[in-house]
DNA sequence: TGTATATTTTTTGTCGACACAAAATGAGCG
DNA sequence: CGCTCATTTTGTGTCGACAAAAAATATACA
């Protein structure tokens, strides 16, 4: 009788709602639990959520603009494709990113960042411990995105945020079955970009970030070539 | 009796109305139409484009995405301000992009880019012979678009297009009062960038589109601390 | 049996209305 | 006369429904 309600219906505040679809779908969206291409049905997740095709909407426009979603005119919006044919450009954006916002932490930081900053690296070396794949790509976005903060610039880091989210969802693409050995190496790295920080050695930090960098890309392109055999994903 | 209707009811095909609406309060935004700071009332806005409410929500979620507008929660919408104690912060993130997109477009461009180019630039320079400060400002854009274009990374080419818009309202809010002297000296610039893009020389590329971004920041922070005397609104 | 056309179905784009939250206004009290 | 609290007003957040567009299906014809 009661069995179609699993979700108690009127639970949300009032002015949450676009808030919170945006939130779950931007989650299943990253975590890969949509799958990328795959088509979006406003009036099946209007049903899974219990809300009005409305906020709905306006959560998937808030999505396409972050290029996380694909609207198609008339038609249904799908999660967006990664695109591995340009994927360098992925890589070239996110690396500049990396060197921009640790060279301008390092110039405007304030007390209060480095200890924001210094939060998220015991998060993300407690990952690492734990051998949390899942969790590690989590807390090392927290960690750049506090990073960014202190730099100061929300031009840089509002495009960085979004690097680092789609990046997110490429190392949760291969980390499923590569989820063995984790470079404690990261956490090595992110100690001296975060002395060079807090030293205000703009040089040091533009050389670490862009190492940084490089080690993460080198990784994921590793990763790419060794299952492009059964990766026919055209 | 018919007096209600200055506009014919259904003149826009489905499917447009948003983009539509889009269009026109970003043009507004931009050309200082809507001031920023001012509220934008949904009722109104959908009596004067005469449309319903659900696609203005849509634009206007669009446009924050854009940061053109600010969503106060539970209250109206208001054109975003400029931020005038953190232009640094833009005149920064401009200058790189400058930068990045035309050592870009020096190593990807085709032929039909320098094509489309040449083609910006004439406009700018038209733009220019005539006096024209607000065409200026938009070819201007155009053409640096293009250059972005040619670059081939959506990344760079998105955060560049946002702040070229950002720049637009600046230099709006400005040259209408300035608009006797026109720099020629831009059109020179743009055409040497032309020709290191096309020789393909990223060195060179860089080293003008520094200059080129330094010319503008220099420009716009003179105009503004002319008239910073009587130009106090904090 | 294959192809072009008509029809149904599915899903989006838009609409008008209601409900709620915050600001603006007014009333009551010290 | 000023301050606090109730009330009205304004405008957003959400909803259910209708209409249109594209895809899917069925039908007719060669």
């Amino acid at each position: 009788m009661v069995a179609t309600a699993p979700r108690k219906p009127t639970e949300r505040k009032r002015g949450s709602g676009v808030q919170f679809i945006y939130g779950v779908l931007r989650d299943e969206i990253l975590n890969l639990t949509l799958a990328p291409g795959s088509p979006i049905d406003e009036v099946q997740l209007s049903e899974r959520l219990s809300m009005s095709r409305t906020p709905i909407r306006e959560a998937l426009v808030r999505l396409a603009g972050e290029g996380l979603v694909t609207t198609l005119p008339n038609r249904s919006t799908v999660v967006a494709n990664i695109d591995f044919l340009n994927l360098h450009t992925f890589f070239d954006a996110i690396t500049l990113m990396y060197r921009v916002t640790t060279r301008l932490a390092a110039e405007f930081h304030t007390e209060a960042d480095l200890v924001a900053i210094r939060a998220r690296q015991a998060e993300f070396a407690q990952a690492v411990a734990a051998q949390d794949a899942l969790g590690m790509i989590g807390t090392n976005r927290e960690f750049h995105a506090a990073i960014a903060a202190a730099g100061r610039n929300p031009y840089y880091e509002g495009l960085f945020l979004r690097l680092l989210d789609e990046g997110r969802r490429l190392l949760r693409l291969y980390y499923s079955s590569f989820d063995d050995q984790l470079p404690r190496r990261y956490v090595t790295e992110h100690d001296e970009i975060i002395a060079a920080i807090e030293a205000g050695d703009i040089q040091t930090c533009d050389r670490l970030a862009k190492e940084h960098a490089d080690q993460i890309t080198t990784q994921i392109r590793t990763m790419i070539a060794v299952d492009r055999r059964q990766d026919i994903t055209l």
